[in-house]
DNA sequence: ATGCCATACGTTATATCATAACACAATCCA
DNA sequence: TGGATTGTGTTATGATATAACGTATGGCAT
């Protein structure tokens, strides 16, 4: 809430809805929970997700194609890698990041002049507490 | 096409097509392309991408809702994690895998006790040719 | 061979996810 | 103050994926 200074009302809305759930939410999960704000359209949603995702307020998982909310003040993915972990029983998230990952896939990609824009990783599986 | 021999008509049809493949091809590509084979409905493509996402023929790229043929005659896939590096100019997929990232990630898991069940790494951005 | 089970198939309908196109409003900043 | 940029609201449409139903096929134990 702190920075949402910059963020325009829908913005808000979307990031602070996200902020408070337990768990990723769809773009339609956040639709049917801002309806009461007077948002009526996907496209409201998503490009207030977009916005929200250039300045790494929001990231998406491609895996299951919904949404989180950063979990770090200053999110290392401004500065490299991001991964997830996704818990398929409980939905819970883990954001985090490994140097020696980041720099062994930049190698790779350096050998072969591949020019990276973004990476993904997702690891699904089962939480400590669900395993 | 060795090893179709265990695969169903649908299931040949998909793998050859998507074998076949300069890139990844959508559920819908695969679909319009097999008109022709008699295939009428999603869920025939759907059905057979699933069989052969199971025994690591086809693998799915998160990132684009579509799917590619495996490039190893013995896929990575079945011991460990597999890697995609796609170009997104050209569409060209590389499937690679490294040792080093998977010890890395399965040591994150291990610390955590998260049980893995699978992983997506993939890599957008622009090949040797295209950057 | 018969009966049974597991897997695959075909079909229709529907659910879910995402963007195109257009007009208008707010904001920034020269 | 005026032009550029960004955000908004709305309608329509496109793209991706699954539910639910019944039938058919193939392997395999009796
Ligand atoms: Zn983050
Ligand atoms: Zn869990
Ligand atoms: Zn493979
Ligand atoms: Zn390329």
């Amino acid at each position: 809430m702190a920075q949402d200074l910059k963020l325009t009302k829908n913005q808000s809305l979307v990031f602070d809805k996200l902020s408070a759930a337990p768990g990723p939410l769809s773009a339609y999960d956040l639709l049917d929970q801002l309806r009461d704000q007077g948002l009526k359209a996907p496209l409201q949603i998503y490009r207030a997700l977009e916005k929200l995702q250039e300045i790494d307020l929001v990231h998406r998982l491609e895996s299951m194609n919904s949404f989180v909310a950063c979990a770090q003040p200053n999110c290392h993915a401004k500065t490299g890698l991001v991964a997830f972990a996704i818990c398929e029983k409980c939905g819970v998230v883990s954001e985090f990041s490994d140097e020696v990952v980041q720099t062994r896939l930049a190698a790779w990609a350096d050998e072969r002049s591949f020019t990276t824009t973004k990476t993904s990783l997702e690891i699904r599986g089962l939480c400590q507490g669900c395993g």
